[in-house]
DNA sequence: CCAGAGCAGTTATACGTAAAACTTCGACTG
DNA sequence: CAGTCGAAGTTTTACGTATAACTGCTCTGG
């Protein structure tokens, strides 16, 4: 209060209760017993709370060298998906008394000025999927600990990684329309290049090719309602034998199709069986309600931050992949016959 | 290198280059014009470069007492409206040189750790929406430079607000509906306690009432589909004479409020007219395509950070609401007669 | 009666940076 | 030729914290 308007620090704190910075630093930092008297302690307390102090972020971070934040970098936050991955993370990592910092992948930004240029002296570590890989030679994370979601295990040298059973999750959907009698497939696939949806391809393929008569096409969009409307309007169009199946690599995409199916008069499940991935409340809000691979996302987000405070930890986390699940809805059914 | 593991500091680089370590410094800092000769500073650059120095942040932010970075505080992440608010507040911060951070205000996590406790010596300042109130008091921002987005003006004493002009999309809601002829009118509110739903009952109940034989109830809902789902389907299937017109506070509600109808074996917009607020990705995925109020999420996000930093430069800064315009689709259409 | 051991603190230092204040030296001015 | 000035640095200090190392002081056991 005498100081004029700058924040009160630990000697302001020292100086009311009438003992040393140091016996400050102990007390607040619940390292006392047996160094300083509990009338003590409770004067220390008694004047911190009197100021508001409250400890210099920036001072304890240069003297400790560390942060107990972490970063997560997400693509732009486009769904509800990375929310939940947030959720899921910031829940463990306060358990463990960390933050978590948001950094969406930031779409026309730019590398003009990234937040975290140089943040690895502000961060303890980094979660980053696989989605925004671009964004992590920006962000420096090579020199921090990192751990990848969705990520190919092989190729992220040294990170740990956590990944959804996508392929388990594509193994049902194929098997789940192959059993409805379906063997015209058409993919309609994301167009980013990322592990998690190169698996799903190569699932599907395998998948349709053990079976006798079934084939599969694959087209690419943006993963955008737009982007997948323009993309499967012109491949469902196109001559030939139109597919009874189209799987789609995320439920957005399958929002498209909806959309070009709807314009092309085709009948959701009758003319057209789709799927879609992820089991966002989209997927529930479009007529007929979406068969989809519900991801548990915050879970995704729980075992990302686990592994990530194994990392810190010094110790190398375990690996296995999180179980996915296939919902059944009003948008597949048995293909008409022709 | 020499030095084990740890990071290079200015004092390496230094050291490196034949200099002390203002003279790093003064030139990484660009503020070396007159102080420091060009072929020096090449060295300076060059042994920089070598070593892969970069600043450590908390060193920096401790000597400067400021960061340049801001805090984002948002409701939980369920939509990509706050997406837009930040892809807009970031892009001007940008171009400031500042860093944007974001702060879901937590589901479930609870008070226990909050990442920001004693974030103010770490931020500059903050931005939050009024729909994530309660999380500013856990923020402590008060100490803070703040600005308040989408709130009572008069309510938020001394902070800045920049509001989207909600009142005059709400005009444009009534004014359309009445227009076409509806005079019964069910609004589906946010139970959530907050200037910018307030805004939008209070216009709707006022265009109305001064309509002769128009009247207006209200009920409210959670902002998710299941929890408007279950309030519309209630409201709807009460006895006594059915509203023609649901006007609904955000387009997740008006989601909800399909699929009420859809249970109810009410046809849109024939047997009812269904109006929305923030024109989502959803509002165009559903079918009719939703009418509904269009807000520039972005430059929403891109005014409140102009806000902001004209609050750091010790100004008060202009306000002006932001404009918001009507999008007319196929959910909304004349009142049947009975 | 004195060595040693707790207790209850204090003093001093380091983290890495930015910048104010100082130094050195040559060139120029009156 | 004394004095001044500018260039090109260097030395020093401060930011606020956490903690290692130190200081008295009071007991206690042998």
């Amino acid at each position: 209060m005498a100081r004029g308007s700058t924040r009160p620090t630990s000697r302001d704190v020292a100086h009311a209760a009438g003992v040393s910075q140091a016996a400050v630093s102990l007390v607040l930092g619940e390292k006392w017993r047996g160094r300083v008297s509990e009338a003590t302690a409770d004067r220390v307390r008694q004047a911190a709370q009197e100021l508001g102090y409250r400890p210099n972020l920036a001072a304890r971070n240069l003297r400790l060298g560390r942060t107990r934040t972490v970063l997560l970098v997400v693509p732009a936050l486009t769904t509800e998906f990375f929310a939940g991955v947030y959720t899921g993370a910031a829940r463990v990592a306060a358990e463990h008394d960390f933050g978590v910092v948001l950094y969406p992948s930031p779409q026309g930004i730019g590398p003009a000025r990234d937040p975290f240029g140089s943040a690895p002296a502000a961060l303890d570590g980094v979660i980053a999927s696989s989605m925004a890989a671009d964004a992590l030679t920006a962000i420096h994370g090579d020199q921090l600990p990192l751990v990848m979601l969705d990520s190919d295990p092989d190729g992220s040298l040294g990170a740990a990684t956590v990944n959804l059973d996508i392929r388990d999750g594509m193994r049902q959907v194929a098997e789940h329309l192959l059993g409805l009698g379906h063997r015209r497939f058409l993919h309609l696939a994301a167009d980013i290049a990322s592990w998690t949806f190169d698996i799903r391809a190569d699932e599907l393929a395998t998948r349709v090719s053990k079976t006798p008569g079934a084939q599969v096409r694959t087209i690419a969009a943006p993963i955008t309602i737009e982007g997948a409307l323009t993309a499967a309007e012109t491949a469902l169009a196109a001559p030939g034998p139109r597919p009874t199946a189209l799987v789609c690599d995320d439920d957005k995409l399958a929002v498209g199709a909806y959309k070009a199916a709807r314009r092309l008069g085709l009948r959701i499940p009758d003319d057209l069986s789709i799927t879609g991935v992820d089991d966002l409340a989209i997927a529930t809000a479009i007529d007929p309600e979406l068969t989809t691979v519900r991801l548990d996302a915050e879970l995704f987000g729980e075992r990302g931050m686990k592994a990530l405070l194994t990392v810190l930890d010094g110790r190398t986390p375990a690996d296995g992949d999180i179980p996915v699940e296939l919902v059944v809805r009003g948008s597949t059914a048995p293909p008409h016959l022709p």
